[in-house]
RNA sequence: GUCCCCAUCGUCUAGCCUGGUCCAGGACGACGGCCUUUCACGCCGUUAACAGGGGUUCAAAUCCCCUUGGGGACGCCA
């Protein structure tokens, strides 16, 4: 029988870690086992949820690469769906009309919790038997919870799990505005969409036994549930806002490829034996919520970009050339200045020289300011000139240059090993040490102290530009 | 407050179910070295953990109990 998972987002906020780690492990277990991952949207609460946060979480899922099967569902186009279980709940004794304000229920909890007992609705509408005539409008629907055994179910990443039914209070399915509420609106759409495996945060597990109460009462087949542990900050706290980026198109932002995020999401709480490096297919075929761990993980964000770095030096450079330009274009003060040479032929030979320099995108952005660039434009750190550029250096630079101006034929500016040929004979002649010019012609090509290889540098950058650069540090 | 859950290097984790092969393995980080035209990459090495206490057993990281520490849930939010 083929499996079905879901992501079910409430679009109050951006996708975070969290639900991001969430949806592809749900997304995993449902290819893994060759079934379906669906997504729903929760936004019965209409307050809250905006069009802004549904698309964004979209977006995410797409950057992500975790595609659902079919259309979104959205809850609040089915409120009369629900409804109509809510009735039927009603009918068959399982549910009954409630009257108490807000305020009153408030009132209970407080008392229960004076008395050093668990807060919760005392029922005293369980019985009263109303009926919802013309001034229902108050009203809610609450759900007849039994009072006693147990509700147990197999985690399937914690295990066995049991609750005492008297822990759980009559619990609303339908609010006074007629609007269901999150257990009612889940278990009607888990079923009604076929929803065979639910995978979900931590925070879920006190809702479980009460949705398995739905099932139960409306004599569906009850799914199987996992609960993931939650992603902690560096201070073991719940992952939030103040421990920095949350949101996963932030680190869309900070340049990090969606492969390293996932990577990294998937080892976080998972693992396969030693191994840490993970392709999508390999993903896909070793995922089991057998190797689920137990336990709250910290977000470590060093590792992630040790996981970039690797991605970054595996991607096609086409790839990585292709998505510079919006990094470039994000950098302060230089990113959006008119006459970078931004074409993809160049980009393209630069990303070589940059990929095992680079941990982020962003990183990578700021490495090829230099390659981009007209040597009139180019930056020269000041320091590194007085250190480098010193009258001995700027001779050999001088007698360098006639080199580096022959007829292409003897010096190809395709090839970096000619050019580092024809400067090892120069240097041999003269019985000077590579060192005598290296960090000099470094300086007079890119302006800093630490660059990619000369000649490399020097290839990407051009007969040209490469003579004109020098030909300005001498000028300096 | 009440209920539930968790506990191996700083961090992610393997091992735990089915005690001995574990004076606990891998990875990130940190530190040191090698390579080297700089910076990186790469390679090599070092550092560092079974929360504590009781049991059970010939034998416990592995099983049981307690303590401590951490987390979560208690909404007409999801």
């Amino acid at each position: 029988m083929s499996i079905v998972t879901r992501f079910a987002p409430s679009p109050t906020g951006y996708l975070h870690i969290g639900g991001a780690r969430t949806a592809l492990f749900s997304w995993l277990l449902a290819k893994n086992q060759g079934g379906k991952f669906l997504l729903r949207v929760e936004d019965t609460d209409r307050e809250r949820s905006t069009q802004e946060a549904t698309d964004a979480i979209i977006e995410a899922m797409a950057w992500l690469d975790l595609a659902a099967e079919g259309t979104a569902v959205f809850q609040s186009q089915r409120f009369d769906l629900y409804n109509s279980y809510i009735d039927q709940l009603l009918a068959s004794g399982h549910a009954y009309w409630c009257r108490c304000t807000p305020d009153e229920v408030e009132a209970m909890r407080e008392k229960a919790r004076a008395e050093g007992k668990k807060p919760k609705y005392d029922g005293r509408c369980r019985e009263a038997g109303l009926v919802p005539g013309e001034g229902a409008q108050g009203c809610v629907v609450r759900f007849k919870t039994p009072q006693d055994g147990v509700t147990a179910f197999d985690d399937m990443v914690k295990g066995p799990t049991a609750v005492q039914n008297a822990e759980m209070d009559d619990m609303i399915l339908r609010r006074s505005d007629g609007a269901p509420t999150y257990n009612l609106a889940v278990v009607v759409d888990d079923h009604d969409m076929g929803v065979t495996h639910v995978l979900r945060g931590d925070d879920h597990v006190a809702n479980t036994p009460r949705q398995i109460l739905l099932y139960k009462a409306f004599s569906w087949e009850v799914p199987k549930f996992g609960h993931v542990p939650m992603i902690l900050g560096p201070d073991k706290a719940k992952l939030s806002k103040r421990h920095g980026a949350l949101s996963v198109m932030e680190y869309k932002k900070m340049g990090y490829l969606p492969e390293a995020l996932v990577n990294y999401l998937a080892r976080l709480g998972w693992s396969h034996g030693d191994q840490e490096i993970f392709s999508r297919e390999e993903l896909v075929s070793m995922f089991s919520t057998n190797n689920l761990g137990n336990s709250p993980s910290v977000f470590d964000v060093k590792k992630l970009e040790w996981l970039n770095a690797h991605y970054i030096k595996e991607a096609a450079p086409e790839r990585l050339a292709g998505l510079l330009p919006q990094y470039i274009a994000e950098l302060p003060e230089i990113g959006a200045a008119a006459g970078l040479k931004l074409d993809p032929a160049h980009l393209s030979n630069i990303v070589p020289l940059l990929q095992p320099r680079a941990k982020t995108l962003v990183e990578m952005a700021e490495m090829s300011h230099l390659f981009l660039v007209d040597s009139a434009a180019l930056a020269y750190d000041e320091k590194a000139v007085a250190d480098h550029l010193k009258p001995e250096a700027r001779a050999l630079l001088t007698e360098l240059l006639p080199i580096y101006e022959a007829a292409s034929e003897k010096i190809d500016y395709t090839d970096h090993k000619a050019l580092e040929a024809a400067t090892q004979a120069f240097l041999d002649a003269r019985e000077l040490k590579f060192k005598a010019v290296a960090q000099p012609l470094r300086v007079a090509l890119t302006g800093k102290t630490a660059s990619p290889g000369l000649f490399e540098t020097m290839c990407v950058l051009g007969k040209a530009e490469s003579l004109a650069r020098i030909k300005r540090a001498l000028a300096l």
